[in-house]
RNA sequence: UGGGCUGUCGCCAAGCGGUAAGGCACAGGACUUUGACUCCUGCAUCCGAAGGUUCAAAUCCUUCCAGCUCAGCCA
């Protein structure tokens, strides 16, 4: 059933799996690998891809992965994603090795190396500021000039760095740089700053430093301390792993050398996923939040009702390449289907209802029928369902004037109630401007559902007596006078057509439909937003976790939708 | 324009010198008390392009082309 224990990674990221083998057979210790968030957001599931990475790796190979949260750069609240972050990874299926660490838990540590460069001659302040660097730092395809302040004496420059820490100079007026080589056609490799002075509080230091580490310089340090074998990141930083090797070479106190690994970012067509995209369509009031179901944010898959093992065979089978992909959305969909499945309970709930009278049926008669919730799986068990002579269908499913090969219900034809009655439509009602209010329908009692089903199911439905009568259409209904109303979100893509480009993208205006007169049959009354159902030829559907409608009725959630291969003739 | 990386079916993706896996999508068909599921069948004489090496290349070499990425005291 789990059917993504991480071996679907090894199929792919080749790349990565023999680099590990080679460095494991080698270094006599097990791998380490580290999930490493900067807690400002809440995690989407390009983010996930790195989580997946990281935490499968390490338990193909016995090893461990490590959650760090990479808070170098002091930022407001960020008390709230680490705690969301955490959540977030534990939904997904992972638990990291130990506490949860923290880069700020190390700044005593990157001083004391700052320390170590100086002395060795690698590291100098600078009193130039940023717009001075900026200026010398050339271009391109021209080399940049350096410092003036590039050669003072390593006394000196302890001396400097002491006093920034300690305060004693206004924020951005020196910063601590690695000498390198101005002229590195790695733009990184351009005597990087190692240190800041910004006068900000840290949610975890407080007030201690007003000297901040840069992430090129913190991140294999962090790697190093924490005995991080393998350090996973996204392609964007393969620029980013000479200066990562410069430090950790240059830095006698690690023995084990965390190496930089990179893997291509996962886009994925029609939604949107940067942090400020996101931002400004909450601000405009077109999604409710960074759990909108109808983002991919892993709170909107979740609220969504996605299954996170969904997820994680979703990433696995993306891969882990080197080469820029995007992932087509209706593959993440596949894999929800195919998970939702097994652990759904097919339901009846109708979304734009439409009056059926059956007529033979007196007034207040009630006939409870026992319906199995998945006829594909007896052990999924049965409810009852009330059939009276008021029911509601679907309205799609009625036309006065059916369309060729339209089997479902239209005046003179005969169709299935799941789980009930084969019924014929004996005529339409209509109100004075012509629109149709009810259907009206004859039951036949002979063609009761299962009636004479065989225990072994080996013939499947059958019925009692000489009705074999076969239709080709059956509908899913629900009892009028027992019918919970309910009101059931549509969604669709955010996004039309394009991913998420520079340029912008073409909003979808139909991402989310409600259908405020929706009826469940009457089962659901005890739903919990952890049950998941299919709601019969709509799709699966759960209960919000958090919305109730303006009517206070119940909110389901449509997952995702049913294919389907029905296709209207061509006018 | 300098550096780095990448280019296998519409989208992902195996393949690593021996003659193009798989999944999604799509198109047919079977089955069906969900037009779902399931099950068959089809879907790259070709691997960004052009040369070359070899008995043999997507895999090696050369050149070219295209895309992504880098000039925060962000991560």
């Amino acid at each position: 059933m789990d059917k993504d224990n991480g071996h679907i990674l090894l199929n792919t990221g080749a790349f990565i799996h023999n680099a590990i083998r080679t460095d494991l057979e080698g270094r006599l210790c097990d791998l380490r690998t580290r999930f490493p968030p900067e807690p400002g957001g809440f995690l989407h599931i390009g983010n996930a891809r790195a989580v997946y990475i990281n935490f499968e790796l390490a338990k193909i190979y016995g090893g461990k992965c490590n959650l760090r949260m990479d808070d170098t750069n002091p930022v407001k609240e960020e008390a709230e994603f680490v705690q969301a972050i955490q959540d977030e990874i534990r939904w997904l299926g992972y638990e990291w090795d130990g506490e949860v660490r923290f880069a700020s838990d190390y700044f005593d540590i990157f001083y004391d190396c700052a320390v170590d460069l100086i002395k060795k001659g690698l590291a100098f302040v600078c009193d130039m500021s940023a717009e001075e660097i900026r200026a010398s730092f050339g271009g391109i395809d021209k080399a940049g000039t350096e410092s003036p302040y590039r050669n003072r004496s390593a006394e000196e420059n302890l001396d400097l760095f002491e006093r920034m820490k300690n305060g004693e100079f206004p924020d951005g007026s020196r910063t601590l740089r690695a000498k390198i080589d101005m002229a590195s056609s790695n733009l990184n490799l351009r005597d990087p700053v190692i240190y800041r002075i910004t006068r900000k509080t840290h949610s975890n230091t407080g007030d201690k430093w007003c000297i901040y580490p840069m992430y090129d310089y913190a991140h294999p340090l962090e790697d190093a301390i924490e005995g991080i074998t393998h350090s996973l990141c996204n392609v964007e930083f393969e620029d980013h792993r000479p200066i990562y090797e410069w430090y950790v070479n240059r830095l006698d106190r690690f023995t084990v050398k965390p190496r930089q690994m990179e893997f291509a970012s996962l886009a994925v067509t029609n939604t949107v996923m940067g942090k400020r995209h996101i931002r400004k369509l909450v601000a405009e009031g077109k999604i409710g939040g960074w759990d909108d179901p109808r983002l991919v944010t892993l709170s909107g898959m979740k609220r969504r009702g996605y299954p996170a093992s969904a997820i994680r065979e979703f990433l696995g089978a993306t891969g882990v390449a080197k080469a820029q992909s995007t992932a087509d959305f209706g593959l993440l969909e596949h894999y929800v289907r195919e998970h939702l499945k097994p652990m759904s309970k097919v339901v009846m709930a109708v979304l734009e209802p439409l009056k059926v009278i059956i007529e033979n049926l007196p007034e207040g008669v009630t006939e409870t029928l026992d319906v199995p919730y998945n006829t594909d799986d007896p052990s999924a068990g049965s409810r009852a369902v009330p059939f009276t002579r008021e029911i509601y269908i679907e309205r799609d499913d009625f036309m006065e004037v059916p369309e060729k090969k339209f089997f479902r219900l239209a005046p003179g034809k005969e169709v299935r109630l799941k789980g009930a009655y084969i019924v014929l439509c004996t005529g339409v009602e209509k109100d004075a401007e012509g629109n149709i209010t009810a259907v009206r329908c004859t039951y036949d009692p002979a063609t009761k559902s299962g009636a004479a089903r065989t225990p072994q199911g080996d013939s499947g439905m059958q019925t009692d007596g000489a009705e074999t009568r076969k239709v080709k259409g059956v509908l899913h209904w629900v009892s009028a006078e027992a019918a919970l109303p309910i009101a059931a979100h549509l969604y669709d893509t955010l996004v039309l057509d394009a991913p998420e480009t520079e340029t912008g993208w073409v909003e979808n205006p139909n991402s989310m439909v409600v259908m405020e007169n929706a009826l469940a049959e009457p089962s659901l009354a005890n739903a919990t937003p952890d049950d998941r159902f299919q709601f019969m030829r709509q799709g699966y559907f759960c209960l919000d976790e958090k919305k109730a409608s303006q009517g206070g009725k119940p909110v389901y959630n449509r997952t995702v939708g049913l294919k389907s291969s029905y296709k209207p003739p061509a006018p």
